[in-house]
DNA sequence: GCAATAATTCTCAAAATGAGCATAAATGGA
DNA sequence: TCCATTTATGCTCATTTTGAGAATTATTGC
């Protein structure tokens, strides 16, 4: 008789709030949801005519939020992976990514914000790069030496140089799952230890006595959705104006490039950001100022949906969103 | 009691030959396989540890190949859209993409190779605009001018201006599946008279009576993994240097070009890209010439697998993929 | 040797990018 | 009131990257 299988729906619902992103989640509950977790479900295949329906259905139901712009992430089935509490049926979870205003949560429902880069501390490097890299560098080198052979420590080597940069290989910050995942392989994050703990086969290079875990972690492998969230917004911000579904209906250019920045985790040149937003034709003066600046009042500006109808793939094209010095 | 779930694996497994891009199909038999289909099979729960290892079971059970490189694509699952024969149970696709080099299907597997471009004729403009687009745009017009009020019918022109291009938008060679799905939501192929029948819900909009249908169709929803899997390709290639997973270990300039060409569907200018590819540092010379050119004989290059430690994204970059005049 | 066909090298003008300087318009004290 | 501070906005400039092609080179088949 072959094994149950049921399809969990999974929403990292961001948000920029002041400058740093946010998602929503949901308490946890013993086993499940242990730190708290993304919004999630199951599909039910009587009620849910489609998996995105399904999506919004439990995230209302959950914390009471229409979601706006919704975009599915990738779909996931390892076995081996804290994909639920249930033991019998076999679970895939299929996961998206929904864009939301800054705002509050209805008071009814239990969901809040937490920070993006409380769970991946790694990837904000606005204020450069940020100390965790050091101790994270100090865990994979000895990741790395731990190899078996000298093959399998080329490999190591090379995969930790291309994921978390070195010498000749830069920073990639759209590689937020691969550094994820890298982290979770070499045993560096909690959830790695607990996925061995229920696994029947105990996975290879795992060191069971290092101590290190870096950044909070989520209940079920909700993290790894997270890092594939980010690292699909990342590169989507380049090619499509998916800014606009984050900041208010106007908003200065200040304003947006903070946005930028905190979700691409760069400082950005402000000049030239500005002058990127204003030539692409992104965005169109309002005439009114808003004056609280701290210094010279700034204009407010609107997105210019009619760009949607002009250019094959307008976004904050930063050519190659290079970090401001 | 809550229906049954059954997950599909689909492989869309593309190669090049000659100088077209080719799917890997197997024979349709009544029902399920309409017109050929794409490998695929049920997701095991006991037999599969992950999603991506059962596709590689089944296509190799299918076609005797086993695949150098996969990606997963998307996963469907709207209850109204042919995705099984099975009408009890609720069936989800997950859909991969697999690319290889040109070569034969061994002799006891009944697949074989099947042109892109005859299941989606449009995407080719190597040769500028084809002309079925001519027909395709007349049948358009037709479909927004049908529109039940004058709001709906400016939503069309919308949607067709933004996706099959116009005046002022211009043609996005990624937008392959937005537009395939438009003639879907039109009625102008086949798959959307086949899924209104079974259907409960008839779709608003899908002219029953209009007898135009573009391009070859596959069996279940397979053309539409299909456009999924060009429009990604199309988007990748940019940015990750995935032709040379198409490619022999040794090629000539020419031949990577004409490779890029026929999945973007567009010619390029000869010496830019050589200059791209060259400057990118994605490929290194042999020394080897090849003389059957019919001109001057060309060196043979190989890839640089260095360049994957070398910069987060090289690809065919090509920075706005413009077709050479 | 000549025409045809490609490969390969170079040029050149036009944009786009990366960095900064300079100026403008507010605020909050001294 | 004047000044230091702060942010907005405008402008410059050297450097790269594009887009397009001309010019040159090496083969093959008359």
């Amino acid at each position: 008789m072959a094994r149950a299988l049921t399809i969990g729906l999974h929403a990292t619902i961001v948000a920029v709030t002041g400058e740093d992103p946010r998602i929503l989640t949901v308490p946890g509950d013993a086993g499940v949801r242990g730190n708290g977790a993304l919004p999630f479900g199951p599909l039910d295949p009587d009620r849910h005519r489609t998996l995105e329906l399904g999506l919004r259905a439990w995230v209302h139901e959950q914390t009471g939020m229409a979601l706006p712009y919704v975009e599915q992430l990738y779909t996931f089935g390892d076995r081996d992976r804290a994909l639920a509490s249930d033991g019998r049926a076999r679970v895939i979870a299929v996961a998206y990514l929904a864009l939301v205003r800054e705002r509050q949560v209805a008071g009814e429902h239990a969901a809040s914000w937490l920070g993006v880069y409380e769970c991946l501390p790694w990837e904000d490097r606005r204020d450069g790069e940020p100390e965790i890299l050091i101790r994270i560098r100090q865990a994979l080198a000895g990741w790395v030496s731990s190899g078996d052979d000298e093959l399998s420590r080329r490999e190591r080597r090379g995969r930790v140089a291309i994921t978390f940069g070195s010498g000749t290989a830069s920073w990639d910050n759209e590689r937020v799952l691969e550094r994820y995942e890298l982290l979770y392989e070499a045993g560096l994050v909690p959830e790695s230890l607990r996925d061995l703990d229920g696994s029947t086969a105990p996975r290879r290079g795992v060191a069971r006595k290092r101590r290190v875990a870096f950044g909070v972690p989520l209940a079920l492998d909700h993290r790894r959705i997270l890092a594939t969230a980010l690292g699909r917004l990342r590169g989507k911000l380049k090619y499509r104006p998916l800014v606009f579904e984050l900041v208010p209906d106007t908003f200065t250019l200040l304003k947006l490039q903070r946005t930028v920045e905190s979700l691409v985790g760069l400082r950005l040149h402000k000049q030239n950001f500005r002058r990127l937003v204003e030539r692409g034709a992104l965005v169109e003066g309002t005439g009114c100022l808003e004056s609280d600046t701290g210094g010279r009042p700034a204009e407010l500006f609107r997105f210019r949906r009619e760009v949607l109808h002009e250019r094959p793939a307008p976004g904050v094209g930063l050519p190659e969103l290079r970090a401001a010095r």
